[in-house]
DNA sequence: GCATGATCATGC
DNA sequence: GCATGATCATGC
């Protein structure tokens, strides 16, 4: 029943749902009559929109926002990228991780699960420096995870579990886990946290998250559907494996087992098995080959499945010569210009997201020497280290800089002759190929690059 | 038409 | 031989 005063039903999740269709195309200066002390930080807006426009008090406990409905309202920023259309700002942070608390907390128990199983979402403009007051909301979704995605998502939370349980809490990385993150919280000179089993090494602290490209099908969801205002909405993407498989295996272990038959297999031998036309001698034959393994021959590529789409998952092929050397280095994507110039902080970068990506790598080994005659060799899951994507900062801070200072030229870069396991290079269809810079200029295209040494050594170590 | 995933080609 | 620049097949 509604509450005359609130203006729904503080117990229907339908009814909450519902009343919050009038914030949307609004601001919340719209609802404050008198003058109001706008909240600052982070959870400003959350605290702000349960005040003003749920009118419910605010509190810090645990459980969801609206206990008596089960749902927890999130606000999370949208950006415009450079054809105006609508972007994911940032993951979904949802609760923080108490170390030595959650590892005694099962899944279905835990604060993750109970808090955040039926959330409210509501998806406002980000504006640089704006008063929380002034932004305006966009989208208004109640989102409930999908059996499939929750069987996913209960892996991860696993997944990191063992990991503070075997003492390496401070060794966690979003990499780690395909769906739910545990994503680094707070600014670099916080206090670090302690950990259950590991007394000597405090841990950074970090949250439960939604990984950015999670966020990203929910709102290419959202837009596809053409409203603002919507109880959940299904992909029309297709699937790598079903949910039937998860309940008796994890998502890695499915896909690796599909990769067992054919080790030691010549390449020509399973391209053969998939139909696979190798006449034009693709670039492209061997990541052709390892698509076709991991979806059994459905899909051309993995990368566009909804489990890898979800995940930020890349599958990414390497060919070792018979004298042990991996020749080329791996490219990534065109590096964005103006993604990077309007960018400012590494952990919102795109070039962070790609790297902090789990990575599904193929590794296909030349038997003679000079005979290009590659036979499947091993299959992993891998993430980047720490350490590593230390470097990784420093490698963005020089592009953002040279981004910056209208300096996009190979002079500036970081070179392979660096040795600092990654580089910038060309990637472009002809060598004119240009784009216009930020800050004015026809600039020619470059990209991510992990060093080939680099590959070496991720290959020799897994 | 272009990005992607990748390998080829060349010059020092 | 390696670093760097250039380009190709494919698929959306």
């Amino acid at each position: 029943m509604i509450n005359q005063q609130l203006g729904y039903d503080p117990t229907s999740a339908e009814s909450i749902w519902r009343y919050s269709a009038g914030i949307l195309g609004h601001t919340l200066r719209e609802f404050v009559s008198r003058e109001y002390d706008s909240k600052t930080g982070k959870g400003g807006l959350g605290q702000m929109v349960e005040e003003i426009y749920f009118h419910i008090a605010n509190n810090s406990r645990a459980e969801a926002d609206f206990a008596k409905a089960g749902i927890e309202l999130k606000c999370t920023p949208l950006k415009k990228g450079s054809k105006d259309e609508f972007q994911i700002k940032e993951r979904l942070v949802c609760n923080m991780i108490n170390y030595c608390e959650v590892v005694n907390e099962p899944f279905e128990e835990s604060h993750f699960y109970t808090k955040c199983q039926l959330m409210l979402l509501l998806f406002y403009l980000h504006v640089n420096d704006a008063n929380k007051l002034d932004l305006e909301f966009l989208i208004s979704l109640l989102w409930r995870f999908p059996a499939k995605d929750i069987a996913i998502i209960r892996h991860d939370y696993e997944t990191i579990i063992s990991k503070i349980k075997a003492g390496k809490a401070h060794e966690l990385s979003e990499g780690d886990t395909l769906y739910l993150g545990a994503c680094r919280k707070g600014q670099k000179g916080d206090a670090l946290r302690e950990q259950p089993f590991n007394a000597d090494i405090k841990a950074p602290r970090r949250a439960f998250s939604l990984k950015p490209a999670y966020m990203r099908i929910i709102l290419d969801m959202v837009l596809k559907s053409g409203k603002n205002h919507l109880n959940m909405v299904q992909p029309e993407l297709s699937e790598l494996v079903s949910s039937r498989a998860l309940k008796t295996k994890s998502f890695e272990q499915i896909v690796l087992d599909r990769f067992t038959p054919f080790y030691g297999k010549k390449y020509k031998v399973i391209a053969n098995k998939f139909n696979i036309n190798l006449s034009n001698q693709p670039k492209n034959t061997f990541a052709m080959l390892a698509h076709a393994i991991a979806s059994k021959g459905k899909s051309s590529n993995v990368n566009h499945t909804e489990e890898f789409m979800k995940a930020g998952l890349l599958l990414k092929t390497i060919r070792v010569q018979a004298n042990g050397r991996i020749n080329e280095s791996m490219a990534f994507e065109n590096i964005d210009y103006n993604e990077v110039h309007e960018c400012e902080d590494w952990f919102e970068s795109r070039l962070y997201e790609i790297f902090s990506s789990r990575f599904l790598f193929v590794v296909f080994r030349e038997q003679t020497e000079g005979q290009g005659d590659y036979v499947l060799d091993k299959t992993f899951f891998w993430t980047m280290s720490q350490d590593d994507l230390n470097t990784a900062e420093k490698y963005w801070t020089n592009i953002r800089d040279c981004v910056e200072n209208n300096t996009i030229s190979p002079e500036y870069f970081w070179k392979i002759s660096d040795h600092r396991c990654f580089h910038v290079r060309p990637k472009a269809r002809v060598a004119n190929d240009t784009i216009e810079a930020p800050l004015g200029g026809q600039v020619h295209k470059y990209c991510y690059w992990f060093n080939n040494e680099y590959i070496t050594n991720i290959v020799n170590n897994n």
